[in-house]
DNA sequence: GAGCACTGC
């Protein structure tokens, strides 16, 4: 590798492994990921993600290690891919004596033309004051190869969206032929959500019983991500029975992470449940809103995939012109907490005037940075403190950071167990499957009874850890089965779990590794070491807590909004004097979520000292 | 009595 700027390229994919056996043997090509990395000496060609890139420019904020950058589906636009983007601009546009002089090459790759935009981005501020806008920056095109789909608008505005669904759906089944030269001709519906899809699939179902014998049948396949993986993957699957037409009703999952095969009709209800972050009340919301024309025109194509298609769209041709051109970006939907600290990390003082393609309101980000100064991760003159320092350091949320270094602390001292529960937490979906039918749910509750705690969430999430892996590894399966713990999500937790110890040993939290699980035996904590760990959590989290009013309902300490507990919390309809919740979600009403029953007077104090 | 979809140092 070259003494200045190196000849390493860097090419960043979006967790999608690229691995070409035989380069890799000779070393030309690498990769790293969160829990993965091969980068053998002599690598030419990395692939890594966007986190991983970031986390590189804390040691190395010149890239010099690399030559070239490829930023592949940059419109996906995640947080981490506007942050490097910032960053990168900063390098191509700024003063090359950090890289010897050795101009770093970005190439960025998007799906959709959003091309003046990301040109104007990538072009220096001097250029755009000459009015030589862009010129820097080169542009190819290369044309996608997809199957026509005729589009069908409704005439006028539908009153019932469930109705317009079924009348749609039998109106394609009655009239359009089951299969075709290039196979099978299925339906895909696109809804909102569960309960959306389980109505309709109880109308068609209905409605099919009516048909004439001489019609094809239907078979109704649900799809959204809460279903199980065998559920899931019978949506997949060619119908086996002859004379029978596929109806796949699904959420966004079928517009952006799977592919449902046969799919040449698709119907369209033209609205997705976003999750977004309202700054002022500290919490998100996840609701039913009007999807982009980006996000119309792509489900649109999910019926040109295997031949020529129809999509109905359940909304006017009017209706669809006023959709917003593309979706928000998830700078401006999430808390800019992580992305400010980010930022500030990486050097980046004033993180106002830091080059984003778009900016989140100057409100979100000072309620960040009081956050974080809160948090003390930034110090009065708002400048990263040690403690900031520490916390970029571990792969969680800055409130979760904070616990840990809370729970590093003597007064707490119950990192191992801090550690078990924010890896149980931030495993991805809840390690606890939702149990569908009435029978299951009885002796699944037997089960998870014993796990739960009367502390709550929290301490049931660590009984659950310690349970685990007291398990011998041949039991674990059953373990998991009998109280319909998702595995993979398990998993996941325990890749956390040795990465948050290990990480803890090099940060010096730990003196040693902690002992492996074959060698602990399985004890209950006690009351008093319950009370510390919650205590430690109050550090991350004494911002998101309730007591309870003379009326019995919740009121947050922090905007006195009333809060209900969710019914998936082991806290549900319990009265306690004040809870502390991890999440704050407004769906139906104000949800509160990761549960815990403490003492008013813990808040105070966890905000004195 | 309720759950759009991903990913990560």
């Amino acid at each position: 590798m070259g003494k200045n700027g190196g000849d390493e390229e860097v090419i960043e994919e979006n967790g999608n492994e690229r691995k070409d056996k035989k380069d890799q043997e000779k070393g030309l090509v690498g990769y790293s990921v969160r829990f993965d990395h091969r980068v053998p000496p002599g690598t030419k060609i990395k692939y890594v993600t966007e986190g991983m890139l970031l986390q590189e420019l804390l040691r190395d904020p010149h890239l010099r290690q690399y030559s070239a950058i490829i930023v592949d589906e940059i419109h996906e636009r995640s947080v981490d891919v506007d942050l490097l983007s910032g960053f990168l601009k900063q390098i191509v546009t700024g003063d090359k004596a950090g890289r010897g002089g050795i101009p770093l090459k970005v190439v960025v790759m998007s799906a959709t033309a959003q091309v003046e935009r990301i040109k104007k981005f990538f072009s220096s501020d001097d250029s755009l004051k000459k009015g030589t806008s862009g010129e820097e920056v080169e542009y190819l095109q290369i044309e996608g190869r997809q199957f026509p789909v005729e589009v069908v608008h409704e005439p006028k505005p539908v009153p019932d969206i469930q109705e317009a669904l079924v009348k749609t759906v039998f109106k394609i089944h009655t009239q359009e032929p089951l299969s075709d030269k290039h196979g099978k001709k299925d339906i895909l519906c696109f809804l909102t959500g569960q309960e959306e899809i389980e109505a309709a699939q109880r109308l068609i179902e209905e409605f099919a019983e009516t048909l004439d014998p001489k019609v094809p049948k239907v078979k109704v396949f649900p799809l959204f991500g809460q279903l199980s993986m065998e559920a899931q993957h019978e949506a997949f699957q060619p119908i086996k029975h002859p004379f029978t037409r596929k109806i796949v009703l699904a959420t966004n999952i079928a517009e952006t992470s799977v592919t449902v095969p046969g799919v040449r009709y698709v119907v369209d209800c033209g609205k997705a449940k976003v999750k977004q972050y309202r700054p002022r009340l500290g919490m998100e919301s996840l609701l039913a809103k009007p999807i982009s024309k980006s996000s119309a025109i792509q489900r649109t194509g999910r019926a040109g995939r295997e031949g020529p298609g129809k999509c109905f769209r359940l909304y006017t041709a009017e209706t669809f012109n006023t959709l917003q051109k593309t979706d928000l970006p998830e700078i401006l939907r999430t808390d800019v907490l992580g992305a400010v600290l980010t930022m500030k990390a990486r050097g980046i003082d004033d993180v106002l005037s830091f080059p984003l393609m778009d900016r989140p309101e100057i409100e979100a980000v000072e309620n960040a940075l009081v956050h974080l100064h809160v948090l003390g991760a930034l110090g009065d003159d708002g400048r990263i403190t040690e403690m900031g320092r520490k916390m970029v350091l571990f792969p969680v949320t800055a409130p979760y950071a904070r616990v840990l270094l809370a729970a590093a602390d003597p007064r707490y001292d119950c990192l191992l167990e801090a550690i078990d529960i924010i890896s149980c937490i931030t495993a991805g979906d809840d390690i606890f499957m939702q149990v569908r039918s009435e029978e299951d749910k009885e002796s699944v509750d037997v089960y998870r009874k014993e796990l739960q705690r009367r502390e709550g969430d929290l301490i049931t999430y660590l009984n659950t850890m310690q349970r685990f892996v007291s398990t011998p590894s041949s039991d674990r399966a059953t373990f998991c089965k009998q109280r319909r713990i998702n595995v993979r999500n398990m998993r996941q937790a325990l890749n956390i779990r040795k990465q948050l110890r290990s990480l803890s040993v090099k940060t010096k939290m730990l003196e040693e590794p902690p002992a492996p699980d074959s060698e602990v035996t399985y004890q209950p904590v006690s009351p008093e070491t319950a009370e510390r760990i919650l205590k430690a959590f109050l550090k991350g989290f004494a911002m998101k807590t309730a007591v309870l009013a003379p009326d019995s309902s919740y009121v947050t300490a922090h905007g006195k909004h009333v809060v209900a507990i969710h019914p998936s919390s082991s806290l549900h309809g319990v009265k306690r004097e004040a809870i502390m919740f991890l999440e704050h979600v407004y769906t139906q009403k104000n949800y509160a979520k990761k549960v815990s029953a403490i003492q008013a007077g813990w808040i105070a104090e966890a905000l004195a000292a």
